[in-house]
DNA sequence: ATGCGGACCTGTTAGC
DNA sequence: TGCTAACAGGTCCGCA
């Protein structure tokens, strides 16, 4: 589900709700996660107050009085406001009630996300303190991909997904991007130009904001915090659109394995 | 250091 | 209609 502009789009939906409120009560009815539930959520999230809702990649900060709580979706999670009189489902692992009733409630089929706790920065946990820069903030320039990815021969798609390399790019927007930018997915990172990653930085940044203000891609069942789905799903050019005419060219859109996730291109277009 | 494959899970869909 | 296999938005870890 969620890539950075569904992640952003969580954030910005949950924001208000959450901001300068104090937590009431934590209710965890599903440890086991793909890490477990920060015992922290239980003993220290009662009673604190949550001074900011951030993001950094596709990790949610709660800056807190008494810590961070680091959520992550996985490829399955949503956090969304439930109302108090709202019964618990299937998959809601972990709900937290805030003052005023309100319930923000966590939901994860694949229980590939996580809820973690850190007393320190959060830049520095263990989770975060390796990510590549931020594709929305001036820090991701085609100098800096075009150095990072001498002398390497792993797929350029694979390469910025790497959340070391990039932070928050996932196979959505990777596909994309690499489409706008004319640049065949499975060429090695090492043997792309500079101009060719300056491209692709404008692109990647491009179609990212772009989503963003679309709310994100809905694919199944994504919505934001505030329970609206995103509208970027139509403007997606090539993803999830194999066998279908290519926008730039017309020909036949082409599907394969990269770096073993699914992906689509045009053979004509990209090189 | 790099790159690959496996692992964690459930749900949906395609194919027989 | 029903069973099975493949695949799905993520990413960490261990091994070669």
């Amino acid at each position: 589900m969620p890539e950075l502009p569904e992640v952003e789009t969580v954030r910005r939906g949950l924001a208000p709700h959450v901001e300068a409120r104090r937590v009431e009560r934590v209710v965890v009815r599903e440890r086991n996660l793909r890490w477990p539930v920060a015992s922290e959520l239980r003993s220290l999230l009662p009673g604190a107050t949550v001074a900011s809702l951030r993001r950094r990649g596709k990790y949610l900060l709660f800056r807190t009085n008494a810590g961070t709580l680091i959520a992550h979706l996985g490829m399955s999670g949503s956090l969304r406001i439930a109302s108090a009189s709202e019964p618990a489902g299937r998959h809601d692992h972990v709900d937290i009630r805030l003052a005023g009733g309100r319930i923000l409630r966590y939901n994860d089929p694949r229980r590939f996300g996580c809820l973690l706790w850190t007393r320190r920065d959060p830049a520095e946990h263990a989770l975060l303190r390796h990510l590549g820069p931020e594709p929305l903030e001036r820090e991701l320039t085609a100098d800096y991909l075009y150095e990072r990815s001498r002398k390497r021969k792993l797929a350029v798609k694979p390469f910025i997904m790497d959340s070391r390399v990039v932070a928050g790019v996932g196979n959505i927007y990777a596909s994309e991007a690499l489409f706008l930018a004319g640049i065949h997915p499975a060429r090695p990172a090492g043997r792309i130009s500079l101009p060719r990653y300056d491209k692709l930085a404008g692109s990647l940044r491009q179609v990212l904001a772009a989503a963003v203000r679309r709310g994100g891609t809905t694919l199944r069942d994504f919505v934001g915090g505030d329970g609206s789905p995103g509208y970027f799903r139509q403007h997606l050019q090539v993803y999830e659109r194999a066998g279908e005419p290519c926008p730039g060219c017309g020909r036949k859109l082409r599907s394969g394995r990269i770096g073993q996730r699914g992906t689509v291109y045009c053979g004509h277009c990209q090189r």
